[in-house]
DNA sequence: TTTCCGATGTACT
DNA sequence: GTACATCGGAAAA
């Protein structure tokens, strides 16, 4: 295995979204041309989360949730943006975690093309919907396998010796009703490229 | 700076 | 008809 391919070891994707998300702070997500390294996730189990959108079983939207780990569950969201969630449950199990942030890391330049109304780097993929537009993910990305170095959307770790770990906060998730004491998201502390500063209830 | 609100596909009441 | 794992423009402060 060559750096930046995901390879093998990534047995650590299946089991509980809510163990798994912090682990997913600072790898890489490429898709085509373009990578952005995670920096902000949140946790979505299946039957016993009512915030999550596998809570009521299966449909046709969110089938790949209940596939087997290291898809990719694509959805669209309020009717226009994209978001992406990494897919962790055993088969018949639903429980991912949403992408929620990434720092850029390559294409950058075509991820302006793209977002001509971004500002600053940060806002490239500050948010979950900014995030697929930033790495140009969207429907036909849906339950594509992160773990086959052949996929257009992949998992990688960064390279050896790259940008050094950092203490992870964790806080309430953003932009749901229910189960909102969960202290499911997850980012790395400090990061300029997270979608919203605070509140950050633990660490 | 913060708050408010419209756009709009899918799922559910 | 209503809610929603969002975003960005406009208005208010």
């Amino acid at each position: 295995m060559t750096p930046g391919d995901a390879g093998p070891g990534f047995g650590w994707l299946a089991g509980r979204s809510s163990e798994i998300a912090p682990r997913l702070l600072g790898l890489f997500v490429v898709c085509g041309d373009r990578a952005g390294r995670i920096v902000e996730v949140e946790a979505y189990e299946g039957a016993d989360d009512p915030a999550s959108h596998a809570y009521r079983g299966p449909t046709p939207r969110n089938g790949v949730m209940f596939g087997p780990h290291g898809h990719l569950y694509v959805y669209r969201s309020y009717g226009m943006h994209w978001c992406a969630n990494v897919v962790c449950g055993p088969t018949g199990e639903a429980s991912a975690v949403l992408l929620r942030a990434v720092e850029p890391v390559a294409g950058i330049e075509a991820m302006w093309a793209d977002r001509p109304r971004a500002r600053r780097s940060s806002d490239l993929g500050s948010g979950p919907g900014k995030l697929c537009a930033a790495l140009g993910i969207d429907g036909s990305h849906n339950g594509a396998d992160l773990l086959d170095p052949l996929s257009p959307v992949r998992l990688a770790r960064p390279p050896a010796g790259g940008a050094p770990g950092r203490a992870v906060v964790a806080g309430p998730r953003i932009g749901i009703s229910r189960a909102v004491e969960r202290p499911w998201r997850y980012a790395l502390a400090g990061n300029a490229h997270v979608s919203r500063p605070r509140p950050w209830s633990l660490t």
